[in-house]
DNA sequence: TTCTTGCTGGCAAACGATTGCCAGCCTACC
DNA sequence: GGTAGGCTGGCAATCGTTTGCCAGCAAGAA
């Protein structure tokens, strides 16, 4: 129960008859001391269970070896494979992950990027809920990489939903469809915008009639209105912005007994836990999320391991896109889709 | 994208006029130094953004204000509500949540515990892979709290999932079972011994024949195994070790074309997202995850910020239980039962 | 023998914030 | 007027580690 002092490189030092300083290289500066002296140092180190304090390492290089990763909502299904991404990632390369939960608040989120500034080396930023320009300013303090968003300057990874609903509405088409419903997300959603300005034109060239509902919140509860709305639109099949909300739709067209897919085709997007266990099966836009995730990570670390702070120099002019990957275009992960039960052909 | 330097303590100082020392007790030390001057250095502290250094706090102090939650896989659904309430609590008393993720293994997860000493003040520890032995023994460098597990002198938060199993075989019996099959979870797994030992007086008292199988692995994957076990096994109905074994029971059994719960019963255990979205619905146990990771965020604050830094004084034998909660029995969580679509009464 | 060179290890100054101690000053009381 | 005591703010040490600089020493070259 009783916690004990943990030993210091001083103690080490001390049971190794050395300086600390030696202490201190034979632990981190393999050949700069003595082979016989590097040995006992890190025998006595062993067996004293000597950990360095992060603390100290921390206060002398600036560096903490620790990354946020920001999140609206910790506890929604889609951002699973994000947390295990970036966490696989950043251990792999010694980093510690610490995660913020934001509770879909801007000011939480801007509080928190606030006080993790100093706390850790850089953070990966989901479906954040702060403008570009609060995101931008947040860079000036913190190495950033941001997920579904694109920001001049700020390294980026985007899931191609948009992609993936241009191949839902293509599947349907091919099924047979010819009036479609799109259930849309959140009105400050960035990337149900890219999904709108992607599914337009491509109704167009399938000839396809695209009714256009929304803003729901990507919540199950969201789902009775949109299915009513779906209904009411006399469509044979509705997109959803997300799982969430499909699941929330089924559930509503079961409790009125409209047959799936007979009656009416449903779509998700984002594969969540739980598409594959509804009934009818969902038919969803898989994005890799998780390799996302990696992605992120990787950005971020070859932004922290590659110059020092994370910083380009303090002081000025100096050519800003020789750092290649930092300035470079968003890297864009392909989606596919997974058709599952909840579409077929329309029998009307 | 340059990352600027952040203002320190020194430069507040200079700016407002004042020593260092003033300029640090103007922020801490409320009433310890003139209001004028106070205000003034405030004033300066406020325009210039300044974060006191995490680091060094830590290092004078020896607290970091951080809380390690360590997993076994942040992916599965049981552990978010997990996540949601320790990481709230926490928040609210101004820590830092790092996750750790051991990957279900017992090295990851040991030498996790010995980095995180020095990097945290605590840790709450859930679905340990450890022996009791090697979790008191970092219990000695590392404010601890566990889920799910008893081990003396160590504060523990349980989930009464052993109760709400008999009360979801006392379901079963009021329906007409009397032949259940139980289908047990991973042998090292402490809950599952609970559960068993809980389980067989309760059927005995109810006059039910159960039948024990097992162990499987606590996932989808297992429901084959499982479901034909308990078909061979002539019960109607089984009880499963958690939720996700029972969605891979159900998944099998709709394969095979047995009816559920006409043919046989299922029940599972968690609730976890996912539960009603399966067909049929699935009664389950339900545990408040959440306010169980609340209540073990609880009792280690209640370490950290009651004594120092969690440590009983090193040098000795001084009374323990002085402490109270810190040398109290676990707080047991209670469970209830949630009933939905796929128990009911058997046809046989 | 003397000078150079290379290896080894110690000294001490950082990093940024906190805090015990002390000095100066002002007020108030005798 | 003298002294005690309260208020304010500065000095300097401290936490544990890293690292630039330098000194001592030994070996090799001239």
């Amino acid at each position: 129960m009783a916690v004990r002092r943990q030993p210091t490189l001083r103690d080490i030092a001390a049971a190794a008859g050395v300086a600390v300083s030696t202490a201190s290289r034979a632990l981190t500066r393999p050949g700069r001391v003595n082979a016989d002296t590097a040995e006992r140092v890190m025998a006595v180190a062993k067996e004293l269970g000597y950990i360095p304090s992060a603390s100290a390492r921390a206060l002398l290089s600036g560096r903490t070896s620790t990354v946020a990763l920001v999140l609206p909502d910790v506890t929604n299904p889609v951002f699973f494979g994000l947390v295990r991404g970036t966490s696989a990632r950043l251990r792999e390369s010694g980093y510690v992950q610490v995660l913020a939960d934001t509770e879909e608040s801007v000011e939480v989120e801007a509080d928190t990027l606030r006080k993790l500034r100093g706390q850790v080396d850089g953070a990966v930023l989901a479906a954040s809920r702060l403008t570009d320009e609060q995101i931008a300013a947040a860079a000036a303090d913190l190495a950033l990489v941001v997920v579904n968003r694109t920001i001049p300057g700020i390294p980026g990874v985007l899931l191609d939903t948009a992609g993936g609903m241009v191949q839902a509405i293509e599947h349907l088409a091919a099924l047979g469809h010819t009036r479609i419903a799109y259930a849309g997300g959140p009105a400050t959603s960035w990337s149900d915008r890219r999904r709108r300005e992607a599914l337009v034109p491509a109704a167009e060239r399938l000839g396809i009639e695209l009714v256009v509902h929304g803003p729901y919140s990507p919540v199950r509860d969201s789902g009775p209105a949109a299915a009513d709305a779906a209904l009411a639109a006399g469509v044979t099949a509705v997109m959803a912005f997300n799982d969430l909300l499909a699941f929330g739709i089924l559930e509503r067209l079961d409790a009125v007994g409209v047959d799936v897919p007979g009656r009416i085709s449903v779509t998700g997007c984002d594969d969540i836990f739980g598409s594959d266990l509804v009934r009818p099966a969902l038919t969803t836009v898989r994005s890799p999320v998780e390799r996302a995730g990696r992605m992120a990570a990787d950005l971020l670390l070859a932004r922290l391991d590659g110059d020092g702070n994370g910083a380009d120099d303090a002081d000025g002019d100096a050519q800003d896109d020789a750092e290649g990957a930092v300035t470079a275009e968003p890297v864009l992960m392909p989606t596919d889709l997974v058709q599952r039960a909840s579409t077929g052909r329309p029998t009307a």
